[in-house]
RNA sequence: GCGGAGAUCGCAUAGCCUGGUAUUGCGGUGGACUUGAAAUCCACUGUCCCUCGGACACGGGAGUUCGAAUCUCUCUCUCCGCGCCA
């Protein structure tokens, strides 16, 4: 959510960052309007209920002083009093609440350099890592590779649970638990602190980290408890301070979060989207940053510069991208994106993303910072480390030998008790 | 799940019974004093509208009242005891 304060003083920069994005203004236009009729209303509603407490100090005093009659006539005076106050009360409240339900819905300033593009395609390239893979064969699509391997039971889960859920099996299933110690174990090593968080989290906080419509088509509520279960430990590990006053000393707080992601994906259909690439629930090692404004763009670099070291020990190809205006999404001001290479598919594939979503979030779950000239909202930022289940595609696409086993990046060796190659799976 | 006690400004704390301007300490910022610092002293230190100023704020919501931190109802959370339990 973006400051009051930009819409009173400097609206032509939200009017020109939704040009960027080429988006009409009139959200903007009726919440400065709807931001000038809560004033009024206020300073009506204010001014009524001075002159209730003027009257009640009267009656005070006339009481002290024993005066019946002088209380009696101050009290009939202002006998209807109440009712216009919560007349008004409810005609201020009625408006705030408008304004900032268009405000919710109003995306973050773009950071200047983003480019300009109406969607994916208008992303551009960042940087390009590794070596792509040269096979003498034919290589196997991940779906091949663990039907063959028996690495994991689609139509098991389907029955017990749905569509788009996985048993992973055997080796598959112990690189998997590789990668998370692995990532996070990399990431205490550049001075995060290892957090679990809850992975459901109430209506409240939700709204304060995410655009309002991941509530019909990205989160799954909990039925009879009016809970969400966690999309990504971005959300808790962001809403950790909703309502808190934070102490400059304590920036930043850097964090790396593991957690089940639960999405339910709706919409989502079509034969890329088989196996384990696009599911309702898998694993993210994420990194999370909440700063000081002057820091936080600094620490998207290195947030960016963490996963890029990451993923080059690893071993694998992939790109780095900038994503463009079209793509970029509500809440983030900047956004990298990851995509390794995909033989089977024969492209890049999404991995990774990595956001400044300035004071955005902070804004939303009044997250602030003691400063000398009062409160002010500190910087929020997110990055995947790892999202298992897209690595391990990547992994053993990239990976796969013409047996159609699958070579453990070194740096994962030591996690596998020694194993250099995944064995398939006997049931 | 049952019974009891609680939630007050960044932290701590008084006020609640008996309704009438939110107390004090710590921490923080600025200033005085000082060669500098410490100590001491003074001011400021929740949010909103903002112009002197005003309104709001005592976990959230509702009610009673001219007036609620204070009384009533309700919800949430915390602590203690009991029960259940990986």
């Amino acid at each position: 959510m973006l400051s009051m304060e930009l819409f009173r003083n400097e609206a032509g920069k939200i009017r020109a960052d939704h040009d960027k994005r080429g988006i009409p203004h009139d959200k903007i236009d009726q919440v400065i309007d709807l931001d000038k009729q809560w004033r009024t209303a206020l300073k009506e509603m204010e001014e009524s209920r001075r002159e209730r407490n003027i009257a009640a100090r009267e009656i005070a005093d006339a009481k002290k002083s024993g005066d019946k009659e002088r209380s009696d006539r101050i009290l009939a005076q202002v006998k209807d009093l109440g009712d216009r106050i919560s007349s008004l009360d409810e005609k201020a409240d009625q408006l705030l609440a408008q304004r900032d339900s268009l405000r919710m819905r109003i995306p973050n300033l773009l950071h200047e350099s983003v480019p300009v593009g109406e969607d994916e395609a208008g992303n551009t390239q960042h940087s390009l890592h590794g070596e792509k893979p040269n096979f003498d064969f034919e290589p196997r699509t991940h779906n091949e590779l663990i039907e063959m391997n028996k690495w994991v039971d689609l139509e098991r889960a389907a029955k017990i649970a749905g569509s788009r859920f996985f048993f992973l099996k055997g080796d598959l299933a112990r690189l998997e638990m590789a990668l998370q110690t692995y990532s996070v174990d990399f990431l205490l090593a550049r001075g995060f602190t290892f957090v679990q968080p809850p992975v459901m989290m109430n209506r409240q906080a939700y709204e304060g980290v995410t655009d309002l419509s991941d509530f019909e088509t990205v989160m799954y509520g909990i039925t009879p408890d009016p809970l969400y279960m966690i999309a990504t430990s971005e959300h808790p590990l962001t809403a950790m301070y909703m309502d808190e006053v934070i102490e400059p000393s304590q920036l930043p707080i850097k964090m790396v979060g593991v957690s089940p992601c639960f999405r339910r994906e709706v919409g989502a259909h079509g034969l890329s989207d088989r196996g384990i690439w696009r599911v309702h629930q898998f694993t993210k090692i994420e990194q999370i940053v909440i700063s000081h404004p002057d820091d936080s763009w600094g620490h998207h670099e290195e947030l960016l510069q963490n996963c890029v070291d990451l993923w080059d020990e690893l071993g694998l190809h992939y790109e780095v991208v900038n994503i463009c205006t079209g793509d970029m999404g509500t809440v983030a001001a900047r956004k990298y994106d990851l995509e390794a290479w995909l033989p089977g598919a024969n492209a890049f594939k999404e991995i990774v993303s990595c956001s400044n979503c300035t004071d955005y979030q902070a804004n939303r779950l009044r997250m602030r910072y003691r400063t000398s000239g009062g409160n002010a909202a500190v910087h929020t930022l997110n990055s995947t480390a790892v999202a298992t289940s897209r690595a391990l595609v990547a992994i053993m696409e990239q990976n796969q030998t013409e047996d159609g086993r699958v070579k453990v990046p070194d740096c994962l060796v030591s996690f596998m008790g020694g194993k250099t190659h995944l064995e398939p799976c006997n049931w």
